[in-house]
DNA sequence: CGAGCGATTGAACGCTCTCAAAGTGAGTGG
DNA sequence: CCACTCACTTTGAGAGCGTTCAATCGCTCG
């Protein structure tokens, strides 16, 4: 998986366009909500619009945090590295999603392309000066941020105390609720990611993910379909099953 | 462990003063740090400042989050429940932690004293207003939410990557280094709370936990003290453990 | 001194992992 | 058009880490 490089705008992986804000589909979604036009037309200013294809690394784990990126379409994985090469996927990022919120000098963890996506790149001493100038944007991001931490608190319980099928059952449905928040179709759910990415995200191997899918499959809760696509046919027993009950 | 009423102020359980936040020591640890004078004065017309014994609620998951703490002295778990009692303590609130970084309509979570404490209590009507009026304080909020992500990220690849000692080994360390950050003893470490919490919190039984200190302790790496204390024998030792090399 | 709670230790079980092999599908080149 | 490669997924068998169940220990408090 190359790094993409910022620099290279004729590479293959990554290619640079400017782009006005104001007739931003996914802005509603995201940051920009809370904008007014001036505002945008300042915030576009600074930024970026990155194209990225699929399995790209957009920045490294350890790399200066020199820039901050929005998802405006595609898939993200953001992961943390043991030593020995164990891997946790803290999360998956969709469009309107912000990538930096948890920020210090230096990235936390890499952030890798699922799909190909295109991002808003903001340079980051850009960005934290028009935050001091717009209070709502920080305000916003504050909020962005809330959620987020409400959203681990979610997955540290799905960690520490869920089984595997508890687990799965709980991912499918995180993934139907959210597609619904942004307006996609809920069901069936696209699931992008591989087993493997699945697995590092639910502490799981990818053999049990595969196996557990079985299962759900053979007791008629889900189907799997052609394009990554999972049809849910018991919602319900879903929702009973991600909490154990 | 009865509940927290903040309606009554001569329970034996909680009790309520005023105080002045110009005299407080714990300032320049938390979110009061950023203020100037006239800003502080605002800030404690608006709090109380509320004493809890140890084991005691403060708030349960689900309740109406009609107020923020700050943790001014004492430890603070806050955990979610499965339907069927499975429980996962998300995070031990030290002096200077702030409780209701994530915050939507209602709790998310039950916080609960593990010793006595003393809190600031903001209603959350009037904190929010106050936020408008002090970008300082909305920014270094923020700041608190961004490192509270990262912890809770870090959190994740315990829960979901590491062994038994592993996760016990960081535990000690977190705790080590946090003590520091606070000005307190970082050697040996104060662990105020019992077995049962620590399993909640790393995602491991009582019998684990208990296992797994004597495990280290034979090995020379750590030895257990009066007053709930752990001195740590081999530092270097448990940092190579904690991330398994 | 006895009750009671938390911590420790022991023994056996089981869920998930590890190791291994076979199946599937997309892309490539003859 | 088909054989081949390669990566990913699925399935199987066996092992191990952490759990479960149970008993004992140790401390605090009435």
């Amino acid at each position: 998986m190359p790094p993409f490089d910022q620099g290279r705008a004729r590479d293959k992986s990554a290619t640079i366009e400017m782009n006005p804000c104001g007739a931003c589909p996914v802005r509603s979604l995201t940051v920009c909500a809370a904008l007014d036009p001036e505002e945008l037309r300042r915030l576009a200013d600074i930024l970026q619009t990155v194209r990225i294809e699929a399995n790209h690394t957009i920045f490294g784990e350890g790399d200066a945090a020199d820039a901050l990126y929005n998802v405006t379409s595609g898939t993200v994985k953001l992961y943390k590295l043991l030593p020995d090469g164990r891997r946790q996927i803290t999360g998956f990022l969709i469009t309107g999603d912000f990538i930096g919120l948890a920020l210090n000098e230096s990235y936390a963890y890499t952030a890798e392309t699922v799909t190909g996506c295109t991002l808003c790149r903001f340079p980051r001493k850009k960005l934290e000066a028009l935050l001091d100038e717009f209070p709502k944007m920080q305000r916003r991001l504050f909020s962005m941020a809330s959620n987020e931490l409400a959203a681990a608190q979610d997955q540290m319980l799905l960690l520490g105390r869920k089984t595997a099928k508890e687990k799965i059952c709980s991912f499918l449905l995180m993934l139907s609720q959210r597609a619904a928040r942004r307006g996609h179709k809920d069901n069936p759910v696209h699931v992008p990611m591989s087993r493997a990415d699945i697995a590092d995200y639910l502490g799981l191997t990818t053999e049990t993910v595969s196996r557990t899918f079985t299962q759900l499959k053979t007791a008629g809760i889900i189907s799997l379909q052609e394009g990554n696509k999972i049809q849910i046919a018991g919602m319900d027993a879903l929702y009973d099953m991600a909490e154990g009950c």
